[in-house]
DNA sequence: ATTCCAACTTGACGTATGTCAAGATGACCT
DNA sequence: AGGTCATCTTGACATACGTCAAGTTGGAAT
């Protein structure tokens, strides 16, 4: 790994207070790969070998609910240029600039649960995991650093596994497009829609079709989407909508 | 805290390595509350005071999808006698003996995320938040087991929300029961069902009349049930209905 | 045992969502 | 420009699921 990418590591909070022997070692110990969109960064089932931290770019981790590809027929020989067929699936988490994924599976020393595909042309350092196996076990505030990221995934998961449980498709749409909008209460935005359709499906849990038609049903309370721009008349309204109980 | 709890507490892995003058001092400062069935510990939005450690009994905690309280109209005053009405809620996670609650909540310092709710009479332990975090800030070994506790907690979220976002309600009923028999492959298993009806549709995140039907639905292939016993005939052919794609 | 009540089940029906199929839109290439 | 292709949208239909209402069951109190 190159000293810039070195100096951008070190602006992490995950890696803020690392010695500077520590730091020497990451440099020398691990490398930085330039990953196109769609690439895959590791299956479900893996082993975890490498600390993946996402210098730019984004990444999802995606689970998926069809048969791995070897137990299909080969009938069809589809398959050809990574058209991977149509298997449905999930995104559980999404990661952008400075963000660390496969912090558990590392931490538990444990195959992936998940698998991580690329959603926008990264820059992604890995790290040994034998490295951050042994800055857990000998460097208490990057034990402490990590406790904190987990704490943070660990409520952004338990939100979102309310959202999927008990607000509609509709609802988690509004929600998200919310989220882009960076907190204001309420006038209105115009939001940059960062994922396509399919990727957004993915993430809210619908369908894509579901998808257009939820972006349809949020029209009479003012907001529209063309392609990926979005804008929303009046935050408020959103947000009375989709914050509240189970209405429609 | 008397002494024969703290010797319960210091078996807990989260716990076990402690020093004794740590040791003593979470004797001195915590206590221990008895909770009857459907008491409940904290609510959503309470600042996070104690570390909860469940000595017995189960606790689970809780999203609701109404708006808090303070907004709503007067006008029905129907919540006399904690009876409290009927909005939909989600559980999210259930904590039964040596494992603990809130421990996100703390390490963040901000209000809880979700209510707890006990399902089953508790004695819990109540350990102030200044004591954990002074811990996570002190003792190494502490932060890394910590670590490790968020770390199963985050897999085990990733997996129930990829259920969420992509099994049948049947099959998420199918994978709960399976959990059940505690990993054996073939065969047939009597279940004691561990939750009522509503408890268990609330975890599984459908209305406990679905709840029902699902069960009806898994008579087929040989499951059946009445009221808190189950019955598998042949575990395997479970498996091959919920685990389609083959993980877990 | 009888009564009563809460928990559970079942039925009927409407809404939400997935799926298949057919357009529409827009970007890129020649 | 025109064509080609992927993406997005829309429609039609089937299925999954929630809700309301009625029925059933089982256990506790009398």
């Amino acid at each position: 790994m190159n000293h810039a990418d070195l100096m951008a590591l070190a602006k992490i909070p995950l890696f803020a207070d690392l010695p500077i022997a520590k730091l020497d070692e990451l440099e020398e110990k691990s490398f930085v790969q330039q990953q196109p969109s769609e690439a895959v960064l590791f299956e479900q089932g893996d082993s975890a070998r490498f600390l993946c931290v996402i210098l730019s770019g984004r990444v999802a981790l995606v689970g998926s609910s069809k048969a791995p590809a070897e137990d299909l027929q080969e009938e069809h020989t589809k398959d050809e240029a990574g058209c991977a067929g149509h298997d449905r699936e999930a995104i559980i988490e999404i990661f952008g600039p400075n963000e660390v994924v496969t912090i558990a599976a590392i931490v538990l020393n444990l195959p992936y649960l998940m698998s991580a595909r690329v959603l926008e042309a990264a820059r992604i350092a890995l790290i040994p995991a034998d490295i951050i196996r042994d800055l857990l076990q000998d460097d208490a505030s990057f034990a402490r650093a990590t406790t904190v990221m987990l704490a943070k995934h660990w409520r952004l998961l338990s939100r979102q596994l309310k959202d999927q449980k008990l607000r509609s498709g509709t609802q988690r749409l509004g929600t998200y497009l919310l989220t882009l909008t960076e907190g204001r209460m309420s006038g209105p935005a115009d939001i940059a829609l960062p994922l396509d359709r399919r990727t957004m499906a993915s993430w809210l849990g619908m369908s894509v079709e579901n998808l257009s038609r939820s972006l349809a049903q949020l029209k009479p309370i003012g907001v529209t989407a063309n392609g990926r721009a979005a804008h929303i008349n009046d935050i408020a309204q959103v947000r009375a909508f989709c914050l509240e109980d189970g209405l429609r």
